[in-house]
DNA sequence: CTTAAAATACCACAAACGTGCGATTTCTGT
DNA sequence: ACAGAAATCGCACGTTTGTGGTATTTTAAG
């Protein structure tokens, strides 16, 4: 991890480049005046709907950062942030958010967003949000923070140990990849025979009796 | 979500239970004299190492908050976060750690634990982290939310749609979980040969001439 | 009403699979 | 040096799979 310059230190380097997607006109307004007023940022590109980002934003240069608003629109909030990881994929988006909407905002940190900022925010905690996603971090609500560690960590199953040797794991590897026998015999030099065998002793240890059911553990168990 | 008193909020309610595990004595006495002294937490269980906490603790009753140095023990570190939580499932676990050592407060943020704290926060920052992390809290620094959300948004890839019609989804369902043709078509009262026209149509679908094939595919594309 | 898509069903056959048994040859640790 | 685990190879046999067909009945959409 490198050091950065501290906040204080604004000197005229080039500024962050912004995008706005908002769809009440007053508080887009109030918002791009906020950012053109900060030193250090700009914003090109303002928008009522993700639908107008995406014709009119092709001439424009590579946002690093995008404030959108994900609540009334429905389809354009969540599914617009896919889109826009698509085209600008090292690009920050900020969920712009008027009270605690827990699950939309979750929804959109699945879909790629970095961190949201509410609406009421002061002026100063909207600009320092936008220095922290560009600086690599995730600025969001601690419970949400919790909500997504909790799903995190159920996502890392216990580990069960059926005690399978390196070579079968292996073999097991080349299984899951939809392989036949053969195909993993002359894969690994072997003979048939052997790989029979040792996928016979893989299915004793692993208490299944077919291939799909195999595979099924090792992902749903994540094993390997 | 149910509503909490504020923090300002100090009656006599019945104090947050802390068990505090960490090697250096000096620092372990300090953090226990910070938490007793604090009115609504007690520290009734201070131990050297997760060993001493698994032998020593069964007599305690279930704390609530457990702060947990990762630093040096290794082993006892991360692994012990996955035992407490076999032990007592609701607790949260606070990670203590000197520096910002990313990958180790990382893999305990997978392992279970509800957020960390830096050893050289001040104590009130300490009190702040443990009462936010009761309220249903995590506290962590961004950079590390940052990464955990990254590696979360990564784990939804993109769901492609192979035309699958919902029959077929559903004995693709069967298929995945391990069951034969003749099983599959018995528990959905079909015929033998219903069942394998529509496994074939299902792999011409999917790209596949494998179960191993398309039951990898289900799992790793997110299907169904 | 007509047409296409989906669901149902059947057959045959080669290929692949699962499993019983036995066997020899490295490794690895005490 | 020796025991036990792991890895290697072999065979036989019944079961299941994958794939090439064809064909009827429902269902959905124009």
């Amino acid at each position: 991890m490198k050091e950065k310059p501290m906040a204080e230190d604004r000197r005229p380097v080039k500024p962050i480049t912004i995008w706005l997607i908002e769809d009440n006109a007053r508080y887009r307004k109030t918002l791009s005046g906020l950012i053109i007023q900060t030193p250090g940022l700009t914003c090109p590109g303002s928008f009522g709907s993700c639908e107008e980002a995406f014709s009119s934003g092709k001439s424009l240069p590579a946002p690093e950062v995008i404030l959108l608003d994900i609540g009334l629109p429905g389809i354009n909030g969540i599914s617009g942030i896919e889109t826009f990881k698509t085209w600008f994929p090292d690009v920050n988006i900020l969920i712009l958010t008027v009270y605690d909407d827990h699950d939309r905002v979750f929804e959109a940190l699945c879909a790629g967003a970095s961190g949201y900022l509410l609406k009421d925010a002061p002026p100063e905690k909207i600009v320092d949000a936008i220095h922290e996603v560009v600086a690599g971090g995730a600025p969001m609500n601690i419970r949400i923070a919790h909500r997504v560690l909790e799903i995190f960590a159920r996502m890392k199953p216990r580990k069960t140990d059926y005690g399978l040797t390196d070579r079968e794991k292996e073999i097991l590897q080349l299984l899951v990849s939809g392989l036949t026998k053969q195909e993993i015999a002359d894969r690994i030099f072997l003979s048939f025979h052997t790989v029979n065998t040792h996928i016979k002793n893989i299915y004793s240890k692993l208490h299944v009796t077919t291939r799909s059911g195999a595979v099924s553990k090792v992902y749903r168990e994540n094993i390997l």
